[in-house]
DNA sequence: TATTTTTTTGCTATTTTGTGCCAATTTTAA
DNA sequence: TTAAAATTGGCACAAAATAGCAAAAAAATA
Protein backbone atom coordinates (compact mmCIF):
# COMPACT_ATOMS: atom_id res chain seq x y z
CA UNK A 1 0.00 0.00 0.00
CA UNK A 2 1.19 3.54 -0.99
CA UNK A 3 0.51 5.74 2.25
CA UNK A 4 3.99 5.66 4.59
CA UNK A 5 2.61 8.55 6.29
CA UNK A 6 3.55 11.95 5.73
CA UNK A 7 5.19 14.31 7.92
CA UNK A 8 5.00 18.29 7.53
CA UNK A 9 8.31 18.46 5.53
CA UNK A 10 6.34 15.82 2.78
CA UNK A 11 3.51 17.67 2.86
CA UNK A 12 4.90 21.02 2.02
CA UNK A 13 6.93 19.53 -0.81
CA UNK A 14 3.50 18.59 -2.04
CA UNK A 15 2.46 21.70 -1.57
CA UNK A 16 5.19 23.42 -3.76
CA UNK A 17 5.29 20.85 -6.43
CA UNK A 18 1.94 21.06 -6.74
CA UNK A 19 2.06 25.36 -7.44
CA UNK A 20 5.45 25.03 -9.38
CA UNK A 21 6.67 21.61 -10.53
CA UNK A 22 10.04 22.91 -12.23
CA UNK A 23 11.27 24.53 -8.76
CA UNK A 24 14.71 23.31 -8.93
CA UNK A 25 15.81 20.77 -5.98
CA UNK A 26 18.11 22.93 -4.57
CA UNK A 27 15.11 25.74 -4.53
CA UNK A 28 12.92 22.78 -3.18
CA UNK A 29 15.49 22.12 -0.33
CA UNK A 30 16.07 25.94 0.62
CA UNK A 31 11.79 26.28 0.99
CA UNK A 32 11.53 23.35 3.28
CA UNK A 33 15.05 23.62 5.22
CA UNK A 34 16.64 20.59 4.05
CA UNK A 35 20.05 19.97 2.71
CA UNK A 36 19.25 19.16 -1.18
CA UNK A 37 20.42 15.73 -0.55
CA UNK A 38 17.57 14.39 1.73
CA UNK A 39 15.30 16.77 0.08
CA UNK A 40 15.84 14.85 -3.09
CA UNK A 41 15.68 11.64 -1.76
CA UNK A 42 11.96 12.63 -0.31
CA UNK A 43 10.68 13.46 -4.18
CA UNK A 44 11.90 10.39 -5.12
CA UNK A 45 9.92 8.49 -2.25
CA UNK A 46 7.02 10.51 -2.93
CA UNK A 47 6.84 9.59 -6.72
CA UNK A 48 7.75 5.88 -6.32
CA UNK A 49 4.91 5.50 -3.52
CA UNK A 50 2.26 6.75 -6.08
CA UNK A 51 1.43 9.88 -4.06
CA UNK A 52 2.91 12.08 -6.66
CA UNK A 53 1.48 10.62 -10.09
CA UNK A 54 3.05 12.98 -12.64
CA UNK A 55 3.78 16.47 -13.70
CA UNK A 56 2.02 18.57 -15.99
CA UNK A 57 2.44 21.96 -18.14
CA UNK A 58 -1.06 23.97 -17.99
CA UNK A 59 -1.35 25.38 -21.29
CA UNK A 60 -3.68 28.28 -22.05
CA UNK A 61 -6.74 26.55 -23.78
CA UNK A 62 -7.35 29.72 -25.74
CA UNK A 63 -3.75 30.01 -26.86
CA UNK A 64 -4.23 26.41 -28.45
CA UNK A 65 -7.43 27.42 -30.25
CA UNK A 66 -9.15 25.49 -27.71
CA UNK A 67 -12.19 28.13 -27.26
CA UNK A 68 -14.66 25.95 -25.74
CA UNK A 69 -14.90 23.96 -22.74
CA UNK A 70 -18.55 22.08 -21.59
CA UNK A 71 -19.55 20.08 -18.94
CA UNK A 72 -21.13 17.54 -19.86
CA UNK A 73 -23.54 15.55 -17.87
CA UNK A 74 -24.64 12.11 -19.30
CA UNK A 75 -27.31 9.43 -18.77
CA UNK A 76 -26.46 5.77 -19.64
CA UNK A 77 -29.44 3.15 -19.72
CA UNK A 78 -29.20 1.04 -16.69
CA UNK A 79 -29.21 -2.31 -16.06
CA UNK A 80 -26.71 -3.69 -18.28
CA UNK A 81 -22.89 -3.36 -16.54
CA UNK A 82 -21.35 -4.22 -19.44
CA UNK A 83 -22.25 -0.93 -21.07
CA UNK A 84 -21.37 0.87 -19.01
CA UNK A 85 -18.05 -0.48 -19.16
CA UNK A 86 -18.37 -0.16 -22.91
CA UNK A 87 -19.03 3.34 -22.66
CA UNK A 88 -16.07 4.14 -20.02
CA UNK A 89 -14.00 2.81 -22.09
CA UNK A 90 -14.82 4.53 -25.07
CA UNK A 91 -14.78 7.53 -23.21
CA UNK A 92 -11.27 7.67 -22.06
CA UNK A 93 -10.37 7.36 -25.45
CA UNK A 94 -11.43 10.02 -26.82
CA UNK A 95 -8.92 13.25 -26.81
CA UNK A 96 -11.66 16.10 -26.49
CA UNK A 97 -12.36 13.93 -23.18
CA UNK A 98 -10.26 15.97 -20.55
CA UNK A 99 -11.98 14.76 -17.41
CA UNK A 100 -14.19 12.27 -16.98
CA UNK A 101 -16.48 10.89 -13.28
CA UNK A 102 -19.08 8.41 -12.73
CA UNK A 103 -21.41 10.29 -10.57
CA UNK A 104 -24.28 10.06 -8.24
CA UNK A 105 -27.48 12.36 -8.97
CA UNK A 106 -28.99 13.51 -12.17
CA UNK A 107 -26.29 12.54 -14.91
CA UNK A 108 -24.54 9.00 -14.93
CA UNK A 109 -21.59 10.84 -15.65
CA UNK A 110 -19.85 13.71 -15.94
CA UNK A 111 -17.39 14.90 -18.40
CA UNK A 112 -15.45 17.81 -19.35
CA UNK A 113 -14.99 17.92 -22.80
CA UNK A 114 -12.99 20.87 -24.85
CA UNK A 115 -12.96 21.66 -28.46
CA UNK A 116 -12.04 24.45 -30.50
CA UNK A 117 -15.55 25.71 -31.33
CA UNK A 118 -18.89 25.71 -31.08
CA UNK A 119 -19.16 24.17 -34.19
CA UNK A 120 -16.99 21.74 -33.47
CA UNK A 121 -19.21 20.84 -30.22
CA UNK A 122 -21.83 20.19 -32.28
CA UNK A 123 -19.96 17.66 -34.40
CA UNK A 124 -18.58 15.82 -31.49
CA UNK A 125 -21.44 15.33 -29.49
CA UNK A 126 -23.88 14.23 -32.58
CA UNK A 127 -21.01 12.36 -34.26
CA UNK A 128 -19.59 10.97 -31.27
CA UNK A 129 -21.23 11.72 -27.79
CA UNK A 130 -24.56 10.27 -28.81
CA UNK A 131 -22.99 7.36 -30.65
CA UNK A 132 -21.72 6.06 -27.45
CA UNK A 133 -22.72 2.82 -26.39
CA UNK A 134 -26.17 3.15 -23.98
CA UNK A 135 -26.57 6.74 -24.23
CA UNK A 136 -29.71 7.57 -23.04
CA UNK A 137 -29.74 11.60 -22.39
CA UNK A 138 -26.85 14.42 -22.62
CA UNK A 139 -26.91 17.84 -21.30
CA UNK A 140 -24.33 20.24 -22.07
CA UNK A 141 -23.49 22.85 -19.99
CA UNK A 142 -21.05 26.15 -21.82
CA UNK A 143 -18.08 27.48 -19.35
CA UNK A 144 -18.82 31.33 -20.07
CA UNK A 145 -16.05 32.03 -17.60
CA UNK A 146 -13.25 30.45 -15.99
CA UNK A 147 -13.62 31.63 -11.93
CA UNK A 148 -10.76 29.37 -10.89
CA UNK A 149 -8.75 27.13 -12.93
CA UNK A 150 -6.17 24.67 -11.55
CA UNK A 151 -6.54 24.89 -8.08
CA UNK A 152 -4.41 22.91 -6.04
CA UNK A 153 -5.22 20.13 -3.43
CA UNK A 154 -5.63 21.17 0.33
CA UNK A 155 -3.21 19.27 1.77
CA UNK A 156 -4.56 19.03 5.52
CA UNK A 157 -2.59 16.74 8.31
CA UNK B 1 -0.66 39.48 -27.82
CA UNK B 2 0.06 36.15 -27.11
CA UNK B 3 -0.55 33.72 -29.94
CA UNK B 4 2.36 33.97 -32.99
CA UNK B 5 1.23 30.92 -34.04
CA UNK B 6 2.63 27.54 -33.52
CA UNK B 7 4.08 25.26 -35.99
CA UNK B 8 4.16 21.53 -35.36
CA UNK B 9 7.39 21.12 -33.40
CA UNK B 10 5.75 23.89 -30.58
CA UNK B 11 2.85 21.60 -30.86
CA UNK B 12 4.54 18.28 -29.87
CA UNK B 13 6.77 20.15 -27.03
CA UNK B 14 3.36 21.55 -25.62
CA UNK B 15 2.10 17.59 -26.35
CA UNK B 16 5.26 16.32 -24.37
CA UNK B 17 5.18 19.02 -21.18
CA UNK B 18 1.32 18.40 -20.70
CA UNK B 19 2.61 15.10 -20.47
CA UNK B 20 5.55 14.75 -18.40
CA UNK B 21 6.56 18.38 -17.30
CA UNK B 22 10.09 17.14 -15.90
CA UNK B 23 11.08 15.87 -18.92
CA UNK B 24 14.72 17.05 -19.65
CA UNK B 25 15.61 19.76 -22.36
CA UNK B 26 18.07 17.15 -23.68
CA UNK B 27 14.99 14.65 -24.31
CA UNK B 28 12.42 16.87 -25.23
CA UNK B 29 15.52 18.10 -27.60
CA UNK B 30 15.62 14.10 -28.85
CA UNK B 31 12.06 13.89 -29.00
CA UNK B 32 11.85 16.62 -31.57
CA UNK B 33 14.58 16.29 -33.34
CA UNK B 34 16.26 19.22 -32.46
CA UNK B 35 19.39 20.13 -30.86
CA UNK B 36 19.65 21.36 -26.71
CA UNK B 37 19.77 25.04 -27.46
CA UNK B 38 16.94 25.82 -29.79
CA UNK B 39 14.65 23.36 -27.65
CA UNK B 40 15.19 25.21 -24.71
CA UNK B 41 14.54 28.24 -26.39
CA UNK B 42 11.44 27.63 -28.10
CA UNK B 43 10.22 25.92 -24.24
CA UNK B 44 11.23 29.56 -23.15
CA UNK B 45 9.26 31.28 -25.77
CA UNK B 46 6.69 29.45 -24.75
CA UNK B 47 6.27 30.05 -21.32
CA UNK B 48 7.24 33.83 -21.86
CA UNK B 49 4.33 34.41 -24.32
CA UNK B 50 2.11 32.86 -21.53
CA UNK B 51 0.90 29.85 -23.53
CA UNK B 52 2.47 27.11 -20.78
CA UNK B 53 1.28 28.81 -18.07
CA UNK B 54 2.89 26.69 -15.53
CA UNK B 55 4.13 23.31 -14.46
CA UNK B 56 1.79 21.36 -11.80
CA UNK B 57 2.42 18.18 -10.16
CA UNK B 58 -0.38 15.79 -9.95
CA UNK B 59 -1.09 14.34 -6.92
CA UNK B 60 -3.21 10.55 -5.42
CA UNK B 61 -6.08 12.32 -3.73
CA UNK B 62 -6.43 9.35 -1.65
CA UNK B 63 -3.15 9.10 -0.66
CA UNK B 64 -3.21 12.44 0.67
CA UNK B 65 -6.72 12.06 2.32
CA UNK B 66 -8.91 13.58 -0.04
CA UNK B 67 -11.36 10.72 -0.36
CA UNK B 68 -14.15 12.49 -1.71
CA UNK B 69 -14.92 14.84 -4.73
CA UNK B 70 -18.16 16.86 -5.61
CA UNK B 71 -19.25 18.44 -8.63
CA UNK B 72 -21.42 21.20 -7.01
CA UNK B 73 -23.54 23.08 -9.15
CA UNK B 74 -24.95 26.20 -7.45
CA UNK B 75 -27.16 28.80 -8.94
CA UNK B 76 -27.34 32.46 -7.41
CA UNK B 77 -29.61 35.28 -7.08
CA UNK B 78 -29.58 37.20 -10.51
CA UNK B 79 -30.38 40.96 -11.00
CA UNK B 80 -27.24 41.64 -8.75
CA UNK B 81 -24.09 41.82 -11.07
CA UNK B 82 -22.20 42.67 -7.51
CA UNK B 83 -23.75 40.00 -5.87
CA UNK B 84 -22.43 37.65 -8.84
CA UNK B 85 -18.39 39.60 -8.13
CA UNK B 86 -19.13 38.61 -4.39
CA UNK B 87 -19.80 35.37 -5.15
CA UNK B 88 -17.47 34.91 -7.49
CA UNK B 89 -14.33 36.24 -5.22
CA UNK B 90 -15.24 34.00 -2.32
CA UNK B 91 -15.22 31.05 -4.26
CA UNK B 92 -11.61 31.73 -5.41
CA UNK B 93 -10.61 32.04 -1.99
CA UNK B 94 -11.58 28.66 -0.63
CA UNK B 95 -8.89 26.06 -0.68
CA UNK B 96 -11.66 23.14 -0.46
CA UNK B 97 -12.69 24.55 -4.21
CA UNK B 98 -10.32 23.17 -6.98
CA UNK B 99 -12.36 24.57 -10.01
CA UNK B 100 -14.91 26.60 -10.79
CA UNK B 101 -16.73 28.21 -13.70
CA UNK B 102 -19.68 30.16 -14.66
CA UNK B 103 -21.76 28.01 -16.73
CA UNK B 104 -24.24 27.77 -19.31
CA UNK B 105 -27.26 26.00 -18.36
CA UNK B 106 -29.70 24.94 -14.72
CA UNK B 107 -26.96 26.40 -12.60
CA UNK B 108 -25.26 29.12 -12.99
CA UNK B 109 -21.39 27.98 -11.09
CA UNK B 110 -20.27 24.49 -11.46
CA UNK B 111 -17.40 23.74 -8.77
CA UNK B 112 -15.32 20.98 -8.31
CA UNK B 113 -14.58 20.28 -4.42
CA UNK B 114 -12.06 17.79 -2.80
CA UNK B 115 -12.51 16.70 1.01
CA UNK B 116 -11.11 14.63 3.04
CA UNK B 117 -14.65 12.84 3.59
CA UNK B 118 -18.80 13.10 3.98
CA UNK B 119 -18.82 14.90 6.95
CA UNK B 120 -16.31 17.25 6.16
CA UNK B 121 -18.43 17.86 2.98
CA UNK B 122 -21.34 18.33 4.99
CA UNK B 123 -19.47 21.17 7.09
CA UNK B 124 -18.16 22.13 3.71
CA UNK B 125 -21.74 23.10 2.37
CA UNK B 126 -23.67 24.01 5.31
CA UNK B 127 -20.60 26.00 6.78
CA UNK B 128 -19.38 27.60 3.89
CA UNK B 129 -21.00 27.57 0.56
CA UNK B 130 -24.61 28.17 1.53
CA UNK B 131 -23.36 31.14 3.35
CA UNK B 132 -21.88 32.57 -0.17
CA UNK B 133 -23.25 35.91 -1.06
CA UNK B 134 -26.54 35.58 -3.02
CA UNK B 135 -26.58 31.53 -2.82
CA UNK B 136 -30.07 30.35 -3.67
CA UNK B 137 -29.56 26.44 -4.38
CA UNK B 138 -27.17 24.16 -4.24
CA UNK B 139 -27.07 20.53 -6.00
CA UNK B 140 -24.18 18.24 -5.15
CA UNK B 141 -22.86 15.20 -6.84
CA UNK B 142 -20.64 13.31 -5.49
CA UNK B 143 -18.02 11.09 -8.07
CA UNK B 144 -18.04 7.67 -7.68
CA UNK B 145 -15.34 6.66 -9.56
CA UNK B 146 -12.63 8.63 -11.64
CA UNK B 147 -12.49 7.51 -15.64
CA UNK B 148 -10.30 9.38 -16.98
CA UNK B 149 -8.29 11.80 -14.80
CA UNK B 150 -6.19 14.66 -16.02
CA UNK B 151 -6.67 14.37 -19.79
CA UNK B 152 -4.13 16.30 -21.81
CA UNK B 153 -5.55 18.64 -23.91
CA UNK B 154 -6.57 17.77 -27.59
CA UNK B 155 -3.54 19.66 -29.90
CA UNK B 156 -5.11 19.94 -33.05
CA UNK B 157 -3.39 22.66 -35.88
C1' DT C 1 15.49 34.72 -59.67
C1' DA C 2 19.00 36.90 -57.07
C1' DT C 3 19.93 39.35 -52.98
C1' DT C 4 19.18 41.05 -48.56
C1' DT C 5 17.12 40.66 -44.12
C1' DT C 6 15.33 38.04 -40.51
C1' DT C 7 14.84 34.00 -38.02
C1' DT C 8 16.38 29.74 -36.37
C1' DT C 9 19.73 26.49 -35.67
C1' DG C 10 23.90 23.94 -33.69
C1' DC C 11 28.20 24.15 -31.34
C1' DT C 12 31.14 25.41 -27.44
C1' DA C 13 32.23 27.01 -22.79
C1' DT C 14 30.61 27.94 -18.23
C1' DT C 15 27.53 27.59 -14.48
C1' DT C 16 24.15 25.21 -12.13
C1' DT C 17 21.73 21.08 -10.83
C1' DG C 18 21.06 16.15 -10.02
C1' DT C 19 22.72 12.04 -7.88
C1' DG C 20 25.20 8.40 -5.18
C1' DC C 21 28.05 7.51 -1.25
C1' DC C 22 29.34 7.75 3.55
C1' DA C 23 29.91 9.43 8.13
C1' DA C 24 27.42 12.05 11.60
C1' DT C 25 23.18 13.21 13.71
C1' DT C 26 18.62 12.53 15.15
C1' DT C 27 14.74 9.71 16.18
C1' DT C 28 12.55 5.60 17.84
C1' DA C 29 12.21 1.68 20.55
C1' DA C 30 13.55 -1.30 24.04
C1' DT D 1 20.23 4.73 29.17
C1' DT D 2 21.37 2.01 25.40
C1' DA D 3 20.87 -0.03 20.96
C1' DA D 4 18.81 -0.01 16.45
C1' DA D 5 16.82 2.37 12.67
C1' DA D 6 15.94 6.26 10.01
C1' DT D 7 17.28 10.72 8.37
C1' DT D 8 20.46 14.15 7.49
C1' DG D 9 24.46 16.99 5.45
C1' DG D 10 28.64 17.25 2.83
C1' DC D 11 31.47 15.83 -0.85
C1' DA D 12 32.57 14.31 -5.61
C1' DC D 13 31.23 13.26 -10.01
C1' DA D 14 27.97 13.14 -13.90
C1' DA D 15 24.43 15.43 -16.31
C1' DA D 16 21.78 19.31 -17.57
C1' DA D 17 20.80 24.25 -18.18
C1' DT D 18 22.21 28.42 -20.09
C1' DA D 19 24.57 32.24 -22.72
C1' DG D 20 27.28 33.66 -26.72
C1' DC D 21 28.37 33.36 -31.47
C1' DA D 22 28.87 31.97 -36.18
C1' DA D 23 26.54 29.15 -39.77
C1' DA D 24 22.45 27.70 -42.01
C1' DA D 25 17.72 28.14 -43.31
C1' DA D 26 13.65 30.74 -44.25
C1' DA D 27 11.29 34.82 -45.51
C1' DA D 28 11.03 39.09 -47.66
C1' DT D 29 12.41 42.40 -51.08
C1' DA D 30 13.49 44.04 -55.33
Amino acid sequence: MPNSKLDATDRRLLALLQGDARLTNVELAEKVNLSPSPCLRRVRRLEASGIIRGYHAELDRRSVGLELTVFVGIKVERHHEEQANAFREAVVKLPEVVTAHLVSGESDFLLQVVVPSLVAYDAFLTGTLLRLPGVSDIRSNFAIQPVKEYGILPLTD
